[in-house]
DNA sequence: CGGAAGATCCACT
DNA sequence: GTGGATCTTCCGA
């Protein structure tokens, strides 16, 4: 594999409906006691806003746990979910707007053998063991609270370029888990790489 | 101050 | 397919 660019600010600051397909193929890079865990995002799912009433920052809601999901995009929004897990958003836009996307899941490149021991499976592994859901791949890349609010495109968690994802490689569907949220459940802004065996359930239809 | 819910995961049937 | 784990966060009283 070729020289990976980190993203820059810059790949962030657009809605998130549109950095969210962007994101996939590109690759999570994860500096961990000198030894570097690669993830390659296979799915993602676009959080916007005020408007979103999936979203943390539904009606404009500010508290002290969604602080950094207002922030300029290209920094990391981490929340403790279910009594026990962990989401890493990627802030996108603009200061202000809480547009996010969230990862979702992503397929080991590098470090496999280490992920899967901070996951702490005593079964045998299968496809989407290692990251196969946003609580997973927090685990496999021993991400938690302490980076939220941090840049993606410097430091022990980056984002970097990876191969292009096409159109007809990509699956649309409606979110996960969020059938609280009236129509807005319905919105197709969820997004994965068609017949990647390491994407959560439930798998998009046509996969 | 208390209750309820949550952008989940796993074991078990 | 179902239920339990587990606890922070939020909102209403």
């Amino acid at each position: 594999m070729g020289r990976l660019r980190t993203l820059p600010p810059k790949f962030y600051r657009r809605p998130a409906e549109e950095v969210a397909p962007d994101l996939l193929g590109r690759l999570v890079v994860r500096e961990l006691e000198g030894e570097r865990l690669i993830l390659r995002i296979v799915e993602v799912e676009a959080y916007l806003g005020a408007g979103d009433r999936a979203s943390h920052a539904w009606n404009g809601r500010h508290t002290e746990r969604n602080r950094s999901l207002y922030a300029d995009g290209g920094v990391a929004y981490v929340y403790f979910i279910y009594g026990m897990h962990f989401c890493l958003n990627a802030v996108t836009g603009h200061r202000g707007n809480g547009d996010a996307v969230l990862l979702r899941a992503g397929e080991p490149i590098r470090g496999a053998e280490t992920m899967l021991e901070h996951r702490g499976l005593r079964r045998t592994p299968r496809p989407g063991d290692v990251a196969g859901g946003p609580g997973k791949l927090c685990q496999a890349l021993k991400v938690d609270r302490d980076f939220d609010g941090v840049a993606l495109s410097r430091g022990p968690l980056r984002f970097t370029e990876g191969e292009p994802v096409s159109a007809e490689e990509m699956v649309t569907g409606p979110r996960i888990g969020i059938g609280y949220a009236g129509d807005a459940a319905a919105w197709p802004l969820r997004f994965s790489i068609r017949g990647n065996p390491h994407v959560s359930r439930p798998r998009p239809r046509g996969g």
